[in-house]
DNA sequence: GTCCGTGCAAAGCGTTTGCAGCTTA
DNA sequence: TAAGCTGCAAACGCTTTGCACGGAC
């Protein structure tokens, strides 16, 4: 795993560093998206600055991938280092599950060679209410 | 289109305000996705604290989604003031085409019910490189 | 006439930047 | 050893908040 990180700096010309080292631990260690202010507490020996320059080189390597919610941005890895996935998001409790489907990849592919495109990463986040939310708040608030 | 817009506002006990207006006229005529200061620009005589309050409004009130590029927000009208959509955009000439499918609709509600979720909304971008990018740099630069 | 929403101004954060010194390759 | 990266510290810009006034219903 690590030896798979490594790899993609050194053959992107990029240097094996600790902040580098230390921010990708983290992100290894969560098992959901983090926001750029989680990983730095997460990384309390790294300079602020520097945690950002990794998120932003890991994000342009593909190392990472990076959603929204509000207005935050959330960071986790990507392939190779996490299964291919996408989130299922509960507006209600906030819960997050993931969610896979070759089926959905393939189609993704082919909407996007409809459009001429090479298509080389994407991005599927569902909300809506999960199973114990919906059975108890049947009746949704406006607000 | 702004009756509607008035109606849903009026239904959810809000008002209808001169700062609501406006940043929904300057959503209305952009044909693209907006940042935040984008907005503000295009509304100059409303303040800017009424236009993040009114942004998140909308956002809460299903008026607009919002979609991210990098670390930054993007916020376009949503149903049933634009129709349904999704973003192919080419990493290299940042060019955005609008992506649209019911089979991928209907996929992802199916999906959302494999999880026991009731999808209520959802995002789907897809990055790459279209046609006269890939025509015109065959060899994709590392970085 | 009330209540909600706005404008104003200030404070609060998250993010970015310049630079000298250290680490990596 | 040379180039690249980090830590530090300051600056920057975006976003949020409190409050008194004004507008919507």
């Amino acid at each position: 795993m690590h030896q798979d990180f490594e790899s993609i700096l050194k053959s992107s010309g990029q240097s094996v560093t600790k902040p580098r080292r230390a921010v990708f631990d983290a992100l290894t260690r969560a098992d959901s998206p983090l926001k750029n202010g989680e990983i730095a507490k997460l990384t309390p020996s790294i300079d602020r600055a520097s945690v950002y320059r990794t998120l932003e080189l890991f994000a342009k390597l593909g190392i990472t991938t990076t959603t929204i919610r509000g207005w935050t941005p959330f960071t986790e890895l990507a392939e190779p280092f996490k299964p291919h996935h996408h989130h299922m998001i509960c507006e209600r409790c906030g819960v997050v599950e993931e969610i896979e489907s070759d089926t959905l990849e393939d189609m993704l592919t082919i909407l996007a060679s409809r459009h001429h495109f090479t298509l080389r990463s994407h991005t599927v986040e569902l909300s809506g209410v999960c199973a114990s939310c919906s059975k108890n708040l049947p009746q949704p608030t406006s607000l």
